[in-house]
DNA sequence: TGCGGTCATGTTGACGTAAACATGGCCGAA
DNA sequence: TTCGGCCATGTTTACGTCAACATGACCGCA
């Protein structure tokens, strides 16, 4: 700064004026220190500016995973929201789904230089005595869990089930099974406990909950316990995943989809539509979701308030080929 | 910091060695300060320690898509290798895949606070002339394009297609059909010139390419296109999505899978194990490259020297289901 | 006993920026 | 013509940290 300053005859001071965009500064004088700034390749130092201004204009991300469809589609439309509105983005990965790193990951993060946080994360582990979240930095989180105290965004889980459960019911199925996600999981225990209401609103039986862990592996191990029952007509699997490995499961021992049994996932990942049979699913506002976080995240650091509250993202249902009337019915 | 000295009754300069764990400190001193630190909340304030340093202990990450499922391990495998060499990473995202876009983030990464950075993107698109890559500042670019004057990690993308072709025309197969990725990607370019010299290499005859764009929507038009002839015995999709695609037209006219043609992906994502049929597909290690990335990328940062060199990841086939001998041969 | 050396700790200054205040020229109204 | 006020620009200072240098206490050996 203080060559452009030598160069363009001016005080370094005027350059800050210039790089800043103020508008006391007469044209002439400006354009000259456009020029040596051009010439001189002149780039603020962001350090320094953060250093004055106490501000850095980075916004910290706290991921589980980036294995999960919804949470890459939430971390794009985050970065993307933070872009346009001059913030960038610093990704604090959690290594493992323990306990320990969750807690690095915190610990890390306090070291970081960032103006707020957003937390993409099984609440579940957040909760844990040990972590703190850090204290006087604005924290939005990303979660199904209960939380109290923070500013949540969410997809609305138990409105989702329970348009899939709706539908299977809808099209005739006298019940409807359930391969559910972890225990450890928040969005699963709500997507479950919408599906297990839903039924008993419509006065059916609740069948046993399978339980998986999102993988396709998880979902095939559902598929053979549940392939080999002619009680099954109607199968809600919690993520499109292990959605398909029922599919797989099922196809193997030729139990035809949706002819002998309907099939719905939850996600609307983007292949799903190319499963075979394309699938029944319920589609999340992933974008939505992250462009809220952020906004309120914004608002949160340029107001210095925090307004805890759930935002809740309605989803919606997608219907393709993996559902139909149950047999019997037609 | 001063006032954690004041409490401790040191000097600022005590609390900075206390803080680096610089060792001639008296333990007592030490312990005090440490507790001081404690009870105060003190964290140090990285701006101040970047415009000291002149080192942000930063890497921004540009990346073109987050759609794509290596871009995403890759960008997990960087920013875990990041944090355990004591890095953060910033996510540069590219809004859209167009020349203003692309030239529009690298206009953002000249004002990050960055010590280094790694290109995800299509090579097509640096290429292009009002694209500077930033000058003076450490770059490794993971892509399949021809970069002689930066560092460069790839998958083998060649050696990959000649596994992907030579596997079926070891199963006995005539010749293979492939379904290529877009004009505009480099590493679509590799795997369909790999695919043709390895069928030229056999003499056999090469069919025409068939282009998609990567989705498994072009899969499917491929798919359509493929299915209605009996000379295709055998078909290469340069990605997963697409073979997902192709799969999915075939199923819906009844031509099996591999009974009346193998298919063999590119990838290996999470899901293509439960594919119908599981698919047969080429192992790319994403966290490999990921991780090599980012070690060229910190030597460059600590021994301030380039040097450019592409360095390539082998990958590996992973026979699965849909792929076997021809009819006419069984 | 004296002197060089080691070690813990303190003091000073600089990194690049921008807010706050200072300066001086010019314009318009009295 | 004079004077208040506005505007462009300059000067000073502080943000938090740490390298470099300074200080002074203590130790051991001659």
């Amino acid at each position: 700064m203080a060559e452009v300053a030598a160069h363009a005859g001016v005080s370094t001071q005027t350059v800050s004026r210039v790089s800043n965009g103020l508008t006391n500064v007469e044209p002439a004088t400006r354009d000259r220190v456009l020029a040596s700034m051009q010439h001189l390749g002149y780039r603020p130092n962001r350090a320094a500016r953060a250093l004055r201004s106490g501000q850095y204009r980075n916004i910290g991300v706290i991921m589980f995973t980036l294995s999960s469809f919804g949470n890459v589609r939430t971390l794009e439309s985050i970065s993307i929201a933070a872009a346009q509105a001059g913030y960038s983005v610093t990704l604090i990965p959690v290594e493992e789904p323990t306990q320990e790193h969750v807690t690095k990951a915190f610990a890390r993060l306090s070291e970081q230089s960032v103006d707020g946080v957003i937390i993409v994360i099984e609440a579940h582990f957040v909760n844990e005595a040990d972590v703190e979240l850090p204290v006087g930095i604005p924290v939005v989180v990303i979660d199904s869990g209960e939380r109290p105290d923070y500013p949540v965004v969410d997809n609305d889980q138990a409105q989702g089930a329970r348009l899939a459960t709706e539908h299977l019911l809808e099209l005739g199925h006298e019940t409807v099974w359930h391969v559910a996600g972890p225990e450890s999981s928040y969005s699963a225990a709500r997507r479950a406990s919408s599906w297990r209401s839903t039924l008993e609103a419509a006065g059916r039986d609740v069948p046993p909950v399978i339980r998986g862990d999102w993988t396709t592996a998880s979902g095939y191990r559902a598929g053979i316990e549940l392939r080999d029952r002619d009680d099954v007509t109607a199968v809600f699997a919690a993520n499109d995943q292990m959605a398909l490995g029922v599919l797989r499961a099922f196809h193997e021992v030729g139990r035809r989809v949706p002819d002998d049994t309907s099939v719905i996932g939850f996600d609307d990942m983007a292949e799903s539509d190319s499963f075979w049979p394309p699938l029944t699913t319920i589609h999340q506002q992933f974008d939505v979701v992250g462009q809220t976080g952020m906004r309120m995240l914004i608002a949160e650091i340029e107001a210095e308030t925090i307004t805890p509250g759930t935002f809740t993202v309605p989803t919606s249902l997608v219907v393709r080929e993996s559902t139909a009337p149950p047999l019997a019915t037609r």
